[in-house]
DNA sequence: GTGAAAGCGCTAACAA
DNA sequence: TTGTTAGCGCTTTCAC
């Protein structure tokens, strides 16, 4: 690989002035500025990032904290992340955790190191909250998206999870239910208790008390969501809900199958609900109703402000809310033709 | 942040004793060694990534081209990939094409300014041929995964899909089909013409001659595939294949929606089967009779290749081909209990 | 055993 | 308008 001087010796030129025509930053004569030019395309030189970033003490490029990538929620959202990077020149390093406090620290350590510039950590956890405090602490610019960690001097990025609750209970409500069960997620998670909280406030507006057994907190997956729905399934049908919410399109989908092996219908004898409108949800046999997380602009928004934080004096984290929308397909009944 | 001079002054050493203990490669004595470590954890010093890469001409990190991280083929092989080099102290960059070249021609700038020391690329096109031959013209270490590129010379690491296409023909021979359609994926795609062959021999084997009408091409997407089906149902029942194997579980999905919209029964009416082996190919309202693709082994593998590559000189372009697997559930029938 | 110093490739302050 | 040079933080050769 050329460097610098090269393309100087080559042009003829100091390589300051190379560096003022990489740049652009200085007036360069016309004869002089096109020697540089032609050196740089015959040598097919770049200029070596390691060298630029031990300068200018950035590396321009962002960290990207999943817990699983493959888990279908945050392929969207990490692409709204480097979508938004890349039009502002900027990398993105992807950090699987698979929830291992571990790779957290692993990540925290290429922040010290100086190779990401900043980090978006989606989905933190209770037991993150030390190093991620610890890491605003010392400046280090980092937002948090989709989940929120209260207290947390950060930026955050959230999808409005309460407006969700309230608006899938409603949706359930309008639709003529009145046992409607919500399965939220993992006890603890802001998530799902900002969910269950619109939730409750819809079925309060009702006048309908909630017992304990319609909200059955257990992991949005497909087979926990199977299981709970069994149950739902075995109970005498003068108890049993008539309508279910899950905290996702994946644990629905399990909340629909159970129904099936069951033989209840739907949505005649159980309405169901899902979360996030993965691209399953509109497969025809499927035509899931469901709130749609905006997973995609989530990860977006959180780059955005992440850029910002990087370029402007530090300011107050600011906290930004996203709209979510229902969707209405079959699963509930009342879909439009 | 402090830096390698902050520890040596306040651990009473010079810089280079720091550094020899940091890197643990000559005799330190034990009082200094502790010295500097104390002051390390003090201080709380990380080595810089950028001066580091420049003095070391390398930035230990990989990247990884996909066209679409939100295509569910992709997290697995990414999450295969970012294990394999996490586990080798590398970090991964993502980099999404969205199938447009300018993206990969920002990929292979990175490769040149050293940002990336070596480059995965998933389902290379035709079209990145030349830019991707220039870099390895210059020596750059490169991968190839999923998707060959005839004649380029790189390390390949895909699937059987020879066999996948043979295996999944001769799954619906047994089953006792005769008129079975092998809907491929864009014309041209080495993947889906390693496939469709691998389906041309298990019909030959057969005796049986394959009709135009019977490999048709096009998207492996749900609404393609879906409509491509259509077409099928309403072929007159005696002509009309019996049997569909999609290039995808996805394009599956839409192959067995449209069945179901067109009163087909599956799998009585009609048998179909999918590639991938998707989370959804699991589901019990799905149970898609599929060709397992080793996804995240296709990443881990071109990952290791990729570290090889790195760390000895110059050898031969290598080509794994990773075994396939056929997961029989229910869309074929034939499953077992 | 340990330290001084050169140098990786680049930018920018300063000089001419 | 252009060039010389110091220095970013680190590793490593060479000398002691």
């Amino acid at each position: 690989m050329s460097t610098i001087k090269d393309i100087a010796k080559h042009a003829g030129v100091s390589v300051a002035t190379v560096s003022y025509v990489l740049n652009n930053n200085r007036y360069v004569s016309p004869e002089k500025k096109e020697r540089v030019l032609a050196a740089i395309r015959e040598l097919n030189y770049a200029p070596n990032a390691a060298a630029r970033g031990l300068r200018a003490r950035e590396s321009r490029t962002i960290g990207l904290i999943v817990s699983d990538i493959s888990n279908p929620f945050y392929p969207d959202l990490a692409k709204g992340c480097e979508d938004e990077a890349q039009k502002h020149g900027y990398a993105v390093h992807m950090i699987n955790t698979n929830d291992q406090p571990e790779r957290m620290r692993q990540a925290a350590a290429q922040a010290r190191e100086g190779k990401i510039d900043g980090l978006i950590v989606t989905s933190a956890l209770e037991a993150d909250r030390e190093l991620l405090q610890s890491l605003r602490e010392r400046g280090f610019p980092l937002v948090l998206a989709h989940r929120r960690l209260e207290g947390l001097d950060a930026d955050l990025v959230e999808s409005d999870n309460f407006e969700g609750g309230l608006m899938a209970a409603r949706h359930m409500l309008r639709m003529g239910h009145r046992r409607i069960a919500f399965m939220s997620g993992v006890a603890g998670s802001p998530t799902s208790k900002l969910r269950e909280e619109g939730y409750r406030q819809a079925m309060k507006e009702a006048g309908i008390d909630v017992p304990p057994e319609w909200t059955l907190s257990g992991e949005a997956k497909y087979t926990a969501s199977y299981e709970r729905m069994l149950g739902y399934a075995d109970m005498p049908p003068d108890e049993r809900p008539t309508a279910v919410i899950n905290m996702s399109d994946v644990g629905a989908m399990g909340v629909l199958d159970a129904a099936a092996d069951r033989g209840l219908r739907v949505p005649e004898d159980v309405a169901v609900m899902g979360f996030d409108d993965l691209f399953l949800a509109a497969f025809r046999s499927v035509r899931l109703t469901t709130v749609r997380i905006p997973r995609y602009e989530l990860g977006r928004r959180a780059t955005e402000l992440l850029l910002e934080r990087l370029s402007e004096a530090s300011r107050d984290a600011r906290h930004v809310v996203l709209p979510v929308e229902l969707i209405v397909r079959g699963t509930c009944g009342g879909e439009q033709a």
